[in-house]
DNA sequence: CAGTTGCTAGACCGGTCGGTCTAGAGTGGC
DNA sequence: GCCACTCTAGACCGACCGGTCTAGCAACTG
């Protein structure tokens, strides 16, 4: 048998890589199984709540990861400018190496369920939250003012989130480097 | 009988609504076509395509009205600020009166069938073309120079687009306005 | 009035959905 | 050795999925 807890890891991963690419009601249970090789019976063992339990956790672990790998990034750079330019070209990696099928891990799974299942909605919010807070300690860190960190930070989320929407659905990257750019006018201006 | 076309434009519009609501998976043919009170076969006369036709169109239906709306918006703005503002206010006040169920039209579908439907992929990316394009007369009326229009009505296109997804999981139009006064300040800047 | 066309009407299809249930294999403590 | 517990295993369920098909109504054409 295998190690505790190495199955429910698994599935997890598989279905968070699945929701990803195919969002909430693209992805059958099944083929989540399927490709994690687990049966039926230990899904529901490990997430008793089901389909829901297993979306929520997988955008929770998704969003720690792409968190984690963001702050990398952010952590790496000297100023703001190479800061947000590095989150942009993150995301841009993901959409070139996935063929486009990759984007955002959070916001295909949000804007389809956000509506109609409050424990899902309530991952994604959260995982953007933390997002939020972790750009608004970066901008301080690049010496934006305390008092406007947090908007700044709000619209540096939802300009990136946007821009992966639009390069998802364009099959270019560009415009996330469009965006990054005029980001950091934006910082550079609340910084001076 | 009814009259001509009636019919189809009925479940255009009832299949427009739900898949801005709940997406392309998440929404049945049979829920459509029991709110557009509408039997099946009329949907195959109509879209001989199926569902995924029944989608493009929907998209292309919704973008253009949306489209419209905004223009209307932009238009009776005197500025590049209050512009933005009013754009922003259009989907803020969609999000309200629908309780955060309706958000962008294009958005969610995009999202969710990119990867796997190139006519629906491909109907999404014309309306936000379209879209783009509109902002980028608009800025260049508010005296943004030639050459920087486009790239900007790209970030305020990505910019806004993002804001409304979070502001829909936020369940708050909060962050719709702190992006838009950023945006503002974008333009300004780009202006003078 | 017969024939044709445009459209409605819904029964029906195989397949897949999320979810439940029972059986049993593996592993620790006693 | 034996029990208790954890987890695997997959058959099975009713509901619903998108899609097909045939029948027939209504309105125009000759």
């Amino acid at each position: 048998m295998a190690p505790r807890g190495e199955t429910r890891e698994r599935v997890l991963r598989t279905a968070a890589e699945l929701f990803q690419r195919q969002g909430y009601h693209g992805t059958g249970l099944n083929q989540v199984l399927a490709e994690s090789r687990a049966p039926k019976g230990s899904l529901y063992f490990h997430f008793p709540e089901g389909k829901e339990q297993l979306a929520s956790e997988s955008v929770a672990l998704a969003g720690r990861e792409v968190g984690d790998s963001l702050t990398e990034s952010v952590l790496a750079a000297e100023d703001a400018r190479s800061g947000v330019a590095a989150m942009g070209e993150y995301f841009a990696r993901s959409l070139l190496e996935s063929d486009f099928e990759k984007g955002c891990p959070v916001a295909t799974v949000a804007l389809e369920s956000a509506a109609e299942s409050e424990p899902i909605r309530s991952a994604c919010d959260t995982v953007y939250g933390e997002w939020r807070q972790g750009i608004a300690l970066a901008l301080r860190g690049w010496g934006v003012p305390e008092d406007r960190a947090e908007p700044l930070a709000a619209t540096v989320l939802s300009s990136l989130q946007g821009a992966v929407m639009l390069a998802r659905v364009q099959k270019d990257v560009a415009v996330i480097g469009t965006v990054t750019g005029h980001l950091g006018d934006l910082i550079e201006q609340a910084t001076s």
